[in-house]
RNA sequence: GGCCAAGUAGUUCAGUUGGUUAGAAUGCCAGCCUGUCACGCUGGAGGUCGAGGGUUCGAGCCCCUUCUUGGUCGCCA
């Protein structure tokens, strides 16, 4: 009789060894019986140990229970370890792989079959997967993806410890806190109509340590964040949040950076180059179209403006006119894009708001395939060409608009025609520093300034006297740091000086008495001599996420959230008992 | 909230121009096999084609609505 048997299934394998006898606990891959000998696959974390039931070796009630085992289940062996194979077995049995010969098996737990495939390589839908995600969990890729991440995470504190940072655990009940996303509110039983709000990061608390006098912060932090999910954002995420006391933008970027470095030897083994790069925001929007650029690869975007006007091309002359740009890329090897693929991408950049993409690509013969070559006089069309330097087999493509919905848009694009043109080396770790972003940016639904960073972030000295004249211009002394155009995380230097904090206030409309209802306790508290300070925090799941090469946070929590906010393993949110809501005076209004 | 894509056995997928009883692999069940390790061989069970409506003699396929999941825009101090 015999029987193949799948579970799918791994499990740890705890081996006490007194001499050359093992106990195993773990999960059944595979077991097989033939004739005299049941054998029994188990795997663990690192690889499958073969067990060997022999009837000679085995009293008869155990080899008929080893015979009857059906559906998966969970054992327990003991028995002598030898190396594979011995005496009597052929030669591609000689692997070297560990075999234990069993002689007492203990059936500890049963299973239903598993839903999923517990096994690598598989391409279940991920709904299904996260449904039953403490199976796959088990598949060795996500428990591999665990340790990882724990590594990494171990790395981190020890390295912070060893720069003298205190980790202080800050509440998750708080205060909602105006500016920033939506907060997760939590109603407040004594008083119906109160709520607290999740935090959706620590700085209130970190800046007030800093009154407090700790001088180095640091937190393994969880955040809430009420927003639409996407692959690299989750209503719920871990940020490593520090605060130092008196220093420069300079003295918390070492730290950071060395954090990173840590992390890339310890567990990356590579090097970081250090110090990482800096590029102002500024500079990063006019090449790269993006405050996070992806600099792995090249096309940078080039203000054509100056090229072409006078070009006699209405839509270039009235954009500049208007005080528009004209800006460009020059993509090498696209120049054999069809009319379709070139059209899609037109629409796909009208996704950022531009009205339309111009494209040219030269033609062996001199002549120029293009969708606006007919409205260009003269040599306007040449000039363009040779100011981009587009060769035969290279495509031009050109965007007119707004100076930041044109580069905006031209990033994006860029940032897809390096992606389908397979430019990015997906070996390659660019970190780079982006430095003095804009203080503030004008909301054109509120019709006033909203701060680009959050409020508490200081402005560079030589500007504070522009808040007046043009808010707009006013840089501010805050640092965001980028991996492989992703933003990892941000930071500033904070305001200490309640002056300049009721400055701020106002440049963002909040009345004296708005700042003090919202931030009373804050302004209160920097009245008794606030050090200055300023801190940083990065997104730990994002970090997790690029260095084990995951196109998801989901591969990399163990318990995510999918796009909706909803968890589909435990089917949250739910409904709670109606007793719960009249306790807290809360109607649903089903409207 | 908008746009795009997907949804067919437990799972991963195929399904032609709209045409008989919707297929394959894998998994599951049963039998066989004395060294398997993606074991092999034989047989079997398993489907509300996401849901609802419509067009048609006839719908997995065409149309409308809706739900779910993914990507994205808005949003993300």
């Amino acid at each position: 009789m015999a029987m193949t048997k799948r579970t799918h299934m791994c499990g740890e394998i705890v081996t006490s060894e007194a001499g050359k006898q093992v106990l195993l606990k773990g999960w059944v891959q595979r077991a097989r019986n033939l004739g005299g000998l049941i054998f029994v696959s188990m795997r663990d974390r690192t690889g499958i140990v073969q067990v060997v039931l022999d009837s000679t070796a085995l009293d008869a009630d155990t080899f008929a229970l080893a015979e009857s085992l059906r559906g998966e289940f969970v054992i327990e062996v003991s028995g002598l370890v030898r190396l594979r194979a011995p005496e009597a077995v052929n030669e591609k049995m000689a692997t070297g792989h560990v075999e234990v010969i069993a002689d007492s098996l203990k059936i500890l737990n049963t299973s239903k079959t598993p839903p999923i495939y517990v096994e690598d390589g598989t391409n279940e839908q991920e709904s299904l997967r996260l449904k039953y995600r403490y199976l796959d969990l088990r598949r060795p890729s996500m428990q591999a993806m665990l340790r990882f991440r724990h590594r990494v995470i171990k790395c981190l504190r020890d390295y912070i410890d060893g720069e003298g940072f205190v980790e202080v655990e800050t509440p998750i009940l708080t205060k909602s806190t105006p500016e920033g996303a939506r907060d997760y509110l939590v109603p407040y039983r004594q008083k119906p109509g109160l709520f607290y709000a999740l935090p959706q990061s620590p700085q209130i608390y970190k800046q007030l340590l800093m009154l407090a006098g700790l001088d180095r912060y640091y937190q393994i932090a969880r955040c809430f964040r009420d927003e639409d999910g996407r692959a690299d954002r989750q209503p719920e995420f871990t940020q490593f949040d520090m605060e130092m006391s008196f220093i420069e933008p300079e003295d918390i970027q070492r730290v950071v950076e060395g954090a990173y470095a840590h992390v890339f030897r310890e567990v990356m083994g590579r090097e970081l180059a250090l110090p990482l790069p800096r590029m102002t925001w500024r500079d990063a929007m006019a090449r790269y179209g993006s405050d996070k650029p992806d600099t792995r690869f090249g096309m940078e975007i080039a203000d054509v403006s100056d090229t072409v006007r006078g070009c006699g091309f209405a839509v270039y002359e009235n954009a500049l006119n208007d005080g528009q740009i004209v800006c460009a890329v020059c993509a090498r090897g696209a120049g054999s894009l069809s009319r379709k693929e070139l059209d899609a991408l037109g629409e796909f950049v009208k996704t950022y708001h531009v009205k339309g993409l111009a494209w040219a690509v030269p033609n062996a013969d001199g002549t120029v395939r293009s969708s606006f070559a007919k409205a260009m006089q003269g040599d306007s069309m040449a000039r363009l060409l040779t100011r981009m330097d587009c060769q035969v087999g290279d495509a031009l493509f050109v965007i007119a608009d707004r100076k930041l919905v044109a580069l905006t848009a031209m990033g994006q694009l860029r940032l897809r025609l390096g992606r389908e043109l397979k430019l990015i080396d997906s070996a390659r770790y660019d970190l780079l520093w982006i430095t003095e972003f804009p203080l503030v940016s004008w909301d054109e639904e509120e019709k006033r300034f909203v701060a680009e960073h959050h409020p508490f972030t200081t402005v560079m000295e030589e500007d504070v006297k522009l808040m007046e004249t043009d808010p707009g211009s006013v840089r501010a002394k805050s640092y965001d740091l980028v991996m492989n155009g992703i933003e990892m995380g941000s930071g500033s230097i904070r305001i200490h000086q309640s002056e300049l904090q009721a400055k701020m206030f106002e440049l963002i409309g909040f009345s004296p008495e708005e700042a003090h209802e919202k931030f009373g306790f804050l302004l209160e508290a920097f009245q008794y001599g606030t050090p200055p300070h300023g801190g940083f925090a990065f997104g730990i799941d994002r970090m997790v996420m690029i260095l084990s090469g995951a196109d998801s946070l989901r591969d990399v929590l163990a318990f995510p959230k999918i796009q909706s906010g909803v968890c589909l393993m435990m089917d949250t949110p739910a409904t709670v008992h109606e007793d719960q809501l009249r306790l807290l005076k809360i109607k649903v209004d089903e409207g």
